[in-house]
RNA sequence: GGGCGAUUAGCUCAGCUGGUUAGAGCGUCACAUUGACAUUGUGGAGGUCACAGGUUCGAGUCCCGUAUCGCCCACCA
C-alpha cells in the first residue's frame, strides 16, 4: 500500500541513482539482442540550454526507454564536443585575447582548461532531468580527445587515398573575425540596411553610364561592367571600355546573363570579390583578380588611399570622397540579404587562400538516393535536406586557420614539397611533432615539416555515428551496428551535421548512415519567439526541474507538442503535467488500498468493458511510440487514465471493490480488485518510457522488487472489443445520473429513485445500480 | 523567384485514407463536493474550421486560386 500522500519531485533523486549503479541499462557489445544506437548530439561545451534544448535530450531518454522495452539493447551514448571554433571563441572571450596572437601551445592549454571547467552544466541538466545515458566508458566521449581525434584522421586518410581531398586556392568565404575560411554551411544570411550608390562611369568616349553598387570599396578591384545579352539600353556598348571613378583604371564592358535588366540600372560592376557570383563569373570569364581585402579584413595597398582601413570604413570613407566628386549621382537604402559567419554574425568576405577541399559536388545524386532509404520524423524535413543537396555548387572547405582542432594529418617534403600522410589508426599533431619514422618522400627525402591548419568542426562532428557504433574501435560491434539506428537532431543544422555525416558515411562506406532521422523543433517562449540570448527570453531548464521535476517536465514536452513542431513554454501546461501526475499517484494509491481475497475472481461486463478500452489504448500508443511521436501515447494516457479509468470505471466498481455490505460475492469483488490492478499496471508500463520516476515507483511500491525499465511494452489482447460501443452510452448515463442529482440538490451518494437503466447497459446493471445509489 | 509548413473556441493545439449536432487542455461563468485526488466532479457560454471558387449525395478533411505568418533554398550586384 503507498502510504505517501502525493507525489514528491525529490523521489526522483534516489530512483536515478539506483538506474545508474544498475546494470541494467549500461550498454552491453556483447549482448544476443538486436543493437538499437542513438547518435546523441554532443552538446559543445559552453553550451547554456533553455528549456527547449534540453526536451530535445529528454526525448532522447524517452527513445532510448521505449526501445528497451521493445527488446531492443540500446546504446545511448553521452559526449561533449569540445572542438573548434565555438570553444576557441569562448576562450578569447574569456580570457580577453585573440587566438593568433597568441602561441599555439598555451592557447590550446588554456582552451583545454576551459573546456574542464565548464563542461558539466548540461551533464546535470540531463542527469536531472532523468535520462539515462553512458556517462562514462567506451561511449562516453568529447570530441577533443585523442581517442575521437584520431579517427577523424582515419577518415581524411581514407578519403585522401580514396583521391576525394584536394588542395587549391581559390576565393571563399572567409570570416575575417575568425581569422579563416569557412563552408557554405557556416554561413547565415541576414537582411541588412545598405547604401545602394549610383555612380557614374564614363566610356572611352565619355559618355556618362550609370552603375549602381552596394560595394563602392572595391571600385578599384572592378575587373568588368556587365550587362544582360537581353538589355537593348545597353548592346551599342559591346567590346568598349570604362573608365572606374577614382581609380581610372579601364575595364571591358561585357554581356552576361547574371546581370538582372531590372537591378539598379541594368549596369552592373563586377569586382573581386563582392559576393559569390562575383566568383563564379570572374572565374567563368577569366578576368583577372585584384585582391583589395587582406585577412586581418583590412584595405590593402593596392586600394591606394584606403590602405589599412576596415571595409566597413572604407566604405564610409569612399562614399564620403565620392559624394564631393563628380561621379555621384544618389545612394538609397536597400536591404541586402548579406552572408554572415553563423558563429559571430560577421560579414563574410571572399578571399583566396591555400585550403583543403573534400570532394561533394559530384556526389550530390547518389547522396540523393541515399536520402530516400532514410526515414524522416516528421517526413517534411526531408524535403529541406533535399534542398540543400540540390543547391551544393562547390566543394567543402575542410580546413580552418585555427589553433584548437583536429589537426590534419599531412607533412611537407622540405625538398619538393610534396604531402605525406602517414597510416591511419594513430593521433598526429604534425604543428609540433615530426611525422613517424616510416616517414619517407617519394623523392627519397627524410625531412618534412607539419600542417598547421585544423579542420572543420563539422569534420570531427560527422562522424559521430561512426564513433558509436565503433567504426575502427570494435569491428565486431560495428559490423553488428552499423548503420547507426537513430540520429536525433534540431532542424538548424540539417544542412551541416545531418549533411556532412551522411556524406562522408556514403564516401567511406557507400552506405546511408542511418535508419531513422528525427527532427525536433526549437523551444520557444509563451508568445511563440525563438529563445535567444540577444532577445533575453532564455528559460533555464533548471528552475524548472526544481520546481516541477523531471516527469511533469518530461510529461509536458511529450504533451505539448507534435513531433517536429516548435514547442513553447508555458507555466499554465507545466501545472497542468504536474495535475496529472498527481491524479496518477492518487489513482494508485486508492487502488493499492485493495486486496484480493484469495486467488478466485470472476470477470463482470464492466470489468471486460475496461480491459477492451485499455486494449485500445495500448494500441494507439503502439503505434504513436513506433513512430517515435510521444505526442500520441502522452496524450492517450492521460485520456484514458483521467477520463475513462477513473472518472468512470473506478466509481463503476468501487462498492464491489470495497463489498462492505457483501453484495457482492468474493469472485465478483476480486475480478474488480484485479482488473483495477491489471489496468493500472499496463497503464504505468505505457507511460514508463514518458514518465520514468513516478512510474518506477508506484511499480515498485505495488507490483515488483524490479525496475519496470526492464519490463517489455505491453502487448495487444484479445478483448470484447464489442464493449467499445457501448462506452459512450455509458459514459452519457453516469453524467445524466450526476446532472439530475446536482439539479434536485443531492448528494453524489444519496439515493435516486426511477432511473430506467438502457437495455444495452444492462450488463452493467449491478454495478451502476450500487455506483448511483439507485432505489427500486 | 522556387519549395515546405501553418491559418480550427479568448489562448495553445488535436482532428488518419471526405460521412450524422466540429474536439481537448488552459482560461472564463455557475453549481456541487471533506476520506483516492494541496482538490475533484458536473454543467454553461464561446467556432460562418483564413478568404473566394470547384469536385461530390456529402468537405476543416480532396482540387485550383488569394491573403497573412513561419522556415528552407536561390547568382537581386
Amino acid at each position: 500500500m503507498i502510504k505517501e500522500k502525493r507525489w514528491k519531485p525529490e523521489f526522483e533523486r534516489e530512483l536515478f541513482d539506483k538506474w545508474i549503479k544498475s546494470k541494467n541499462f549500461k550498454f552491453n557489445p556483447e549482448t544476443k539482442k538486436d543493437i538499437f544506437t542513438v547518435d546523441t548530439p554532443p552538446p559543445t561545451a559552453n553550451a547554456k540550454w533553455h528549456v527547449g534544448g534540453a526536451g530535445a535530450y529528454s526525448f532522447l531518454d524517452m527513445i532510448a526507454r521505449i526501445q528497451r522495452m521493445r527488446g531492443f539493447e540500446v546504446l545511448l551514448p553521452w559526449c561533449s564536443d569540445r572542438n573548434g571554433l565555438p570553444m576557441e571563441v569562448s576562450v578569447e572571450k574569456h580570457h580577453k585575447i585573440k587566438m593568433h596572437e597568441t602561441p599555439r601551445k598555451e592557447f590550446i592549454e588554456l582552451t583545454a582548461q576551459w573546456a574542464e571547467k565548464i563542461g558539466g552544466e548540461v551533464t546535470n541538466i540531463a542527469k536531472k532531468m532523468g535520462v539515462v545515458a553512458e556517462y562514462d566508458g567506451d561511449f562516453y566521449y568529447e570530441t577533443d580527445k585523442p581517442y575521437y581525434r584520431k579517427i577523424t584522421q582515419s577518415t581524411f586518410i581514407e578519403l585522401w587515398n580514396k583521391g576525394l581531398i584536394y588542395e587549391d586556392t581559390k576565393p571563399n568565404n572567409y570570416c575575417i573575425s575568425c581569422g579563416t575560411t569557412i563552408a557554405d554551411a557556416e554561413i547565415e544570411y541576414e537582411d541588412k540596411s545598405t547604401d545602394l550608390v549610383y555612380l557614374n562611369f564614363e566610356t572611352e568616349e565619355g559618355k556618362k553610364l550609370e552603375i549602381a553598387t552596394t560595394r563602392p570599396e572595391l571600385l578599384g578591384a572592378c575587373a568588368a561592367i556587365l550587362y544582360n545579352p537581353e538589355d537593348e539600353r545597353y548592346k551599342n556598348l559591346e567590346g568598349k571600355k570604362a573608365k572606374i571613378p577614382l581609380y581610372n583604371d579601364e575595364v571591358p564592358i561585357l554581356s552576361h546573363p547574371s546581370a538582372k535588366q531590372e537591378f539598379g540600372t541594368g549596369l552592373m560592376m563586377l569586382c573581386s570579390y563582392g559576393d559569390y557570383n562575383d566568383i563564379r563569373t570572374i572565374m567563368e570569364l577569366n578576368l583577372p583578380e585584384k585582391i583589395l581585402i587582406d585577412k586581418e579584413g583590412n584595405m590593402s595597398e593596392k586600394s591606394g588611399k584606403y590602405n589599412g582601413l576596415t571595409v566597413l570604413d572604407a566604405r564610409k570613407k569612399i562614399i564620403e570622397d565620392l559624394k564631393s566628386s563628380e561621379f555621384f549621382v544618389k545612394s538609397e537604402k536597400i536591404n541586402h540579404r548579406t552572408p554572415v559567419c553563423w558563429r559571430c554574425k560577421t560579414n563574410v568576405e571572399f578571399v583566396a587562400m591555400p585550403e583543403y577541399y573534400l570532394k561533394q559536388v559530384k556526389f550530390k545524386e547518389s547522396l540523393k538516393k541515399i536520402v530516400d532509404k532514410i526515414k524522416f520524423h516528421p517526413k517534411e524535413y526531408k524535403q529541406n535536406l533535399l534542398d540543400w543537396i540540390n543547391s551544393v555548387s562547390r566543394d567543402w572547405v575542410i580546413s580552418r586557420r585555427r589553433y584548437y582542432g583536429t589537426e590534419i594529418p599531412v607533412w611537407y617534403c622540405e625538398g619538393c614539397k610534396k604531402p605525406w600522410l602517414p597510416k591511419p589508426g594513430e593521433y598526429y599533431q604534425p604543428w609540433k611533432d615530426s611525422p613517424p619514422e616510416y616517414a619517407i618522400c617519394e623523392c627519397g627525402s627524410k625531412e618534412f615539416y607539419g600542417d598547421e591548419r585544423t579542420f572543420d568542426t563539422w569534420m570531427d562532428s560527422s562522424i559521430t555515428e561512426l564513433f558509436i557504433t565503433g567504426y575502427k574501435r570494435f569491428p565486431e560491434l560495428f559490423e553488428r551496428s552499423f548503420p547507426c539506428s537513430l540520429r536525433n537532431q534540431g532542424k538548424d543544422i540539417i544542412r551541416s551535421w545531418l549533411y556532412y555525416s551522411l556524406l562522408k558515411t556514403y564516401q567511406l562506406l557507400e552506405a546511408p548512415a542511418f535508419e531513422h532521422v528525427f527532427i525536433n523543433g526549437h523551444g520557444v517562449d509563451e508568445d511563440g519567439k525563438k529563445m535567444s540570448k540577444s532577445v533575453g527570453n532564455i528559460i533555464e531548464p533548471m528552475p524548472v526541474l526544481e520546481k516541477y521535476g523531471a516527469d511533469a517536465f518530461r510529461f509536458w514536452c511529450a504533451s505539448e507538442t507534435s513531433v517536429g513542431n516548435d514547442f513553447r513554454y508555458s507555466e499554465e501546461r507545466m501545472d497542468a503535467s504536474q495535475k496529472f501526475l498527481t491524479k496518477l499517484w492518487n489513482l494508485s494509491r486508492f487502488i493499492s488500498m485493495f486486496e484480493m481475497e484469495g486467488e478466485d475472481f470472476e470477470l463482470q461486463e464492466s470489468d471486460k468493458w475496461i480491459l477492451a478500452e485499455l486494449n485500445r489504448t495500448i494500441k494507439k500508443c503502439d503505434e504513436g511510440y513506433k513512430n517515435f511521436n510521444f505526442f500520441i501515447p502522452a496524450n492517450e494516457i492521460k485520456n484514458f487514465s483521467w477520463n475513462f479509468f477513473a472518472d468512470h470505471y473506478l466509481e463503476l466498481v468501487k462498492s464491489r471493490a470495497y463489498n462492505r455490505d457483501n453484495f457482492f460475492s468474493i469472485k465478483e469483488k476480486n475480478a474488480a480488485i484485479k482488473t483495477l490492478r491489471m489496468v493500472l499496471k499496463k497503464t504505468l508500463k505505457l507511460l514508463a518510457p514518458i514518465c520514468p520516476f513516478i512510474t518506477e515507483k508506484i511499480w515498485l511500491e505495488m507490483f515488483s522488487k524490479d525496475s519496470i525499465h526492464i519490463e517489455l511494452f505491453p502487448q495487444e489482447e484479445n478483448t470484447e472489443n464489442s464493449l467499445l460501443n457501448l462506452s459512450k452510452d455509458l459514459i452519457e448515463l453516469n453524467s445524466g445520473i450526476w446532472k439530475t442529482k446536482k439539479e434536485k440538490g443531492m448528494g453524489l451518494n444519496s439515493e435516486i429513485k426511477n432511473v430506467e437503466i438502457p437495455d444495452e447497459l444492462k450488463i452493467f446493471e449491478k454495478d451502476l445500480k450500487k455506483m448511483h445509489n439507485i432505489i427500486e
